[in-house]
DNA sequence: AGGGAAATGTCAAGAAGCCGACATTCGCAC
DNA sequence: GTGCGAATGTCGGCTTCTTGACATTTCCCT
């Protein structure tokens, strides 16, 4: 369905059914409702958050700021696939997360601290990007406990997620870690084909590398290895694994 | 002020004052009002929690089990320190956390999961330990919109922490996690005199190991370096930063 | 007091991974 | 197409840290 958008104030857009074809459109516009966390609300509930909602649209290498000196907001990835960097002293890009589809992010913590000089990129040749205000979100959640309790545990999930890298990382050696990474990856966005799994590669080795927390150089010679003993297959495009049962024994 | 105590069905104590003196000693007997946490809430709030509360003492060395197949329980640690310990594969004890008095551990984040082998270990001669059911914690939130408010901060903030620690294990060396581990530590518990900073060594060189994650002859070399340059003294049972700023500019 | 376990010190060999350097390939803009 | 910059491969020396082995000290229990 296409929709035709409006220009608004602030730079972000609008959809012109917003105003025409009542909430059902504004709702499947706004994406808010497809994610668990609000599926509690209320519509007005949705539209009290909607109304001071920013929207924004990117395309592959695009940089969203986001660490700026603006009120804190809460991102909401609709589309495609981003990159949380910031830089380190001599300039070089920091690759501090990659968040997908459906996933939240941003001042998720909900505290003060600025994260300076992080950033987001879009990965993906289209990137969407829905936003509310810290504190717009904090008074709904005063408004609807569930909302809060929903959100205590999706913050939750990101500290057990982030406590497992933590883990990994002390006891796991970069081809453990690479591997886990790729299994992972699998899971969650891989296609099974005659029991291959593919999946996009929209990530750069120096990614990856700074992903699974190791230097370029160690990351390819462990791609190289893995492809040469038939396990996976690598390019810029496209990564496919070859037999996952054997490469979650190694 | 001296309590006399009680013994109820469950193995847990609680004041005796409790049922003779009124609100206000039963407050201070749980500790809970204290926390900034629950500063909010009233007084029959508070109580509400008390009543499923659990209460525990134990000295130094003593084992504190909290994974196991019971209810999952929130805990917040009234007096001393302890170590959140798991075992590894060949039955090492691998130090996960280490909690300070006033902190709250146990099943933060709210889930189903099971950290299967982990238990809680005392570090210092006498610990106090309150603790309450996830679930009855759960419902008074949904009561509080606003203690779920902090709550969630409250976690953030600990997740932020652990961002931290993930952050210097990926950029910094050994040395450099060693010194802002004890920098930290001074700050927390540290008394400055005549310059120096001095604070309780409640940790083996085990466990300082493993909490800058590096195997424990690299924290002794470490550890003597720092201490053959003038900048700290070592002892297992104190420690003295002798001059906290030359210290910060390795 | 004394015996044993745990904690602390010390050393050296070896592994894992970092880093600089370089060649090659790819993709995009002109 | 052509050129340029980014991304990808590859190599080898070098640093950091781990690992095992051992001696010594301290603490605690009886």
């Amino acid at each position: 369905m296409y929709i035709e958008k409006t220009s608004l104030s602030g730079g972000f857009f609008v959809s012109k059914s917003l105003y025409l074809s009542g909430m059902f459109d504004e709702l499947k516009y706004w994406y808010l409702r497809d994610h668990k966390l609000f599926r509690t609300l209320s519509m007005s509930q949705i539209r009290q958050l909607c109304i001071i909602t920013g929207f924004k649209k990117a395309q592959k290498g695009d940089v969203i700021y986001f660490g700026t000196s603006e009120m804190p907001r809460i991102y909401l990835l609709k589309k495609g696939s981003i990159k949380i960097v910031s830089l380190d002293d001599e300039g070089n890009e920091i690759v501090k997360d990659v968040i997908q589809k459906g996933d939240l992010f941003g001042h998720l913590e909900l505290d003060e601290g600025d994260e300076g000089n992080e950033y987001a990129k879009a990965l993906t040749p289209e990137v969407s990007i829905c936003s509310f205000l810290q504190s717009d979100f904090e008074q709904l959640m005063l408004k609807h406990p569930d909302l809060a309790l929903s959100y205590t545990k999706f913050v939750g999930l990101k500290m057990k997620r982030l406590r497992n890298n933590y883990n990994n990382l002390i006891s796991k050696d970069a081809k453990s870690r690479l591997v886990s990474f790729f299994t992972e990856w699998a899971e969650r966005e891989g296609t099974e084909i005659e029991g291959r799994i593919h999946f996009e590669n929209y990530l750069t080795q120096n990614d990856i590398a700074q992903i699974i927390c190791t230097s370029r150089q160690t990351a390819v010679q462990l791609l190289t290895e893995l492809e040469n003993k038939g396990l996976i297959y690598y390019s810029r495009k496209e990564i496919i694994i070859e037999n996952l049962q054997k490469l979650k024994e190694i």
